[in-house]
DNA sequence: GTCTATAACACGATAGAC
DNA sequence: GTCTATCGTGTTATAGAC
């Protein structure tokens, strides 16, 4: 048995992060142009590596999807459970108010999706999610998003005692669609819909932050419905 | 000149009606696989009618796209003018209420997603619009929209005095996102993501508006945002 | 107006050299 | 781990017979 020659530790870094670049620019185009029409060609190409890449790295063009999903959703929910965990230690025995508990929920995903080069890449990717359902998309962001849900709905349960568990649940997906809207209509491919209101279009993050809040403050404040 | 042999008027309507089974069959296509992976094979296969069909009647496949968002858009539409033209004709000086306005904006979309077959579909195209901006698609639902917007914020503003013409945009900005939100969480390709609580995946029509109107009626009442 | 046939090209996946 | 080459299949669009 010859002996192998001694392994040298790998310091090119460009080796060991081709599938990161290839994460990222797979994020880019699934953005630009959606999951179908987004080709392994213009993905590889974009990360300069090589189109047999993808399958040897990842194994299939659905396995990168996957994977994209999983990365780039983690940090958004990570953040959001954080600021969750900040201002329920902040708050006293009554817990957060309904404000605070909002603006937790919304403050990552509005500022992620407006500094951040890949912010209104994943928000485009969340849209196509739920435009175009498919097992392996439905899965990879329920996965991911499943436990953040619960514990903000249990956390404005506490916070408006005056409705069911239920009702919570309701205005909860509610100020989710409220806010994937107004990021949605901010994208500047689709400005299109948002020229109703140039003061709208020019908005910065904490003039969205604070117009989202007060909207779906009011809507959890609004009575119960009968029955 | 050779006189022509006179025409007999086409009793069989199929021929005529050709295009408009390949619009119904697009929008469904469309709808399940998403504009660019819907195939012009499976389109005029489902219609009964030849793969060249299309090329003859529409001119070509973005075409198709165009006229099928006109054709369908501009049903919801006309409802919801036409409920707007009834609660202001119903209402006295002061013009109708806030519940009013949000009900005749939210049922005909609510009602057609859930009962006519071509419902469900119409909302994903809507969410795939946004998810994908394309020229060809922004154009063509502003162009349908665009009006319908405009009344129902004058009609909104009046409404609702104590908001600044804006902010009256904001809000309803969001509650079109409230609104989309939950009926693409209905859709049944998309129940993963309602699990968290099953009333809301079984509520009926009825229950869906109470809960919609409640919530945007709070978010509009709620006070205006300061500066 | 409907059909068949085909042109011209893009795709994902993989085998095999290096 | 990276590359080239290729297989098999899919696509839109069109030319031309009926």
């Amino acid at each position: 048995m010859t002996a192998k020659p001694a392994r040298i530790p790998r310091l090119e870094s460009s080796a060991l992060e081709t599938p990161n670049r290839i994460l990222a620019a797979a994020l880019a185009t699934f953005a630009e142009r959606g999951f179908h029409a987004a080709s392994l060609k213009e993905i590889t190409e974009r990360a300069g590596a090589n189109i047999a890449a993808v399958n040897y790295h990842f194994r299939s063009k659905d396995e990168l999807i996957r994977q994209v999903l999983d990365r780039f959703l983690g940090a958004i929910n990570s953040e959001r459970l954080a600021a969750l965990d900040g201002c329920e230690a902040e708050a006293g025995a009554d817990g957060p108010t309904l404000e605070a508990l909002i603006e937790a929920l919304i403050r990552p995903m509005v500022s992620l999706s407006r500094d951040q080069h890949d912010g209104r890449a994943i928000v485009r990717l969340l849209l196509q999610v739920r435009a175009l359902p498919r097992g392996v998309t439905n899965n990879a962001v329920a996965q991911q998003f499943d436990p953040v849900h619960a514990r903000f709905i249990n956390a404005l349960n506490r916070a408006a005692p005056w409705l069911h568990r239920e009702e919570v649940v309701w205005r909860y997906d509610f100020a989710r669609g409220a806010m994937m809207h107004i990021l949605s209509d901010l994208d500047p491919g689709m400005r299109r819909l948002a020229d109703l209101s140039p003061s709208i279009t020019a908005a910065d993050d904490e003039t969205i932050i604070r117009q989202l809040v007060a909207f779906i403050a009011g809507g959890f404040r609004a009575p119960a419905t009968p029955r």
